[in-house]
DNA sequence: GGCTTAATTAAGAGTAAGCTTAAATAGTGC
DNA sequence: GCACTATTTAAGCTTACTCTTAATTAAGCC
């Protein structure tokens, strides 16, 4: 017999279908490298935050996010290792937003200084 | 001024949503390798032509997939510069797909010849 | 032009996703 | 136990997705 997997390898089709939601996705980079407690994560966003909580609950089932209670808190984390090779897709999208973010600052500070405010 | 970047970064967060869907995934994968025409992907699933012509649609305006029209038919291929880091994730679940389908073979070889038919 | 084949577009129906508000659970401290 | 805080579950609504059938476009051939 075959010694059993012992780590879990990602169900790819599942996280791409939690992945494909851009909330789901914020939450994630959210809880990326720090843990965070529902609320905190809840109060970051403009919807209610039982909405946020079920996002949370699909990203928990999945297995993207972890989960640790503290109390009446509960403090979610990325599971970066449940995400195999899209761990890369994620972190290439959030590099190309910063690039837009530095250039539209950029941008910003060309047209000021051309501009004398 | 800057050049202008001649090969276009893949758009992540559409290919995210349009790959959320398996069948989708299931017609990249026919024409990963080689190109098919729209009714030969369409024979190949069991839903009507129009359904998968509509996932043709999506793909290509997606620019997953690209299209080249001989005389009435058209020709589908995938693009697979436009998948970036989603390469590795779809040649990584269907490489999965493989081994599991190995396994159930052996597992019915096996019980084959346990049970001398 | 008219016929045939290949494929798409249009319109409508059923289902699932994501949100909202209201109610419920669970832990902490008095 | 009671009150308080943190968070989730439940129920309902709206919108978006995926499929279906019917109609349309486009190319090739007689």
């Amino acid at each position: 017999m075959q010694p059993t997997t012992h780590i879990a390898p990602p169900n790819l089709d599942v996280a791409l279908a939690v992945l494909s939601n851009s909330r789901r996705r914020e939450i994630l980079q959210m809880i990326w490298s720090e843990e965070r407690s529902a609320g905190d994560i809840a109060g970051a966003f403009d919807v209610s935050w039982p909405a946020t909580s079920q996002n949370l609950r699909l990203l928990k089932s999945s297995g993207l996010v972890s989960e640790r209670r503290v109390g009446t808190r509960r403090l979610y984390t990325a599971n970066r290792a449940a995400l195999g090779p899209l761990e890369l897709v994620l972190t290439q999208m959030w590099q190309r937003d910063l690039g837009r973010l530095k250039r539209a600052a950029e941008r910003e500070a060309r047209g000021r200084r051309r501009t004398r405010v």
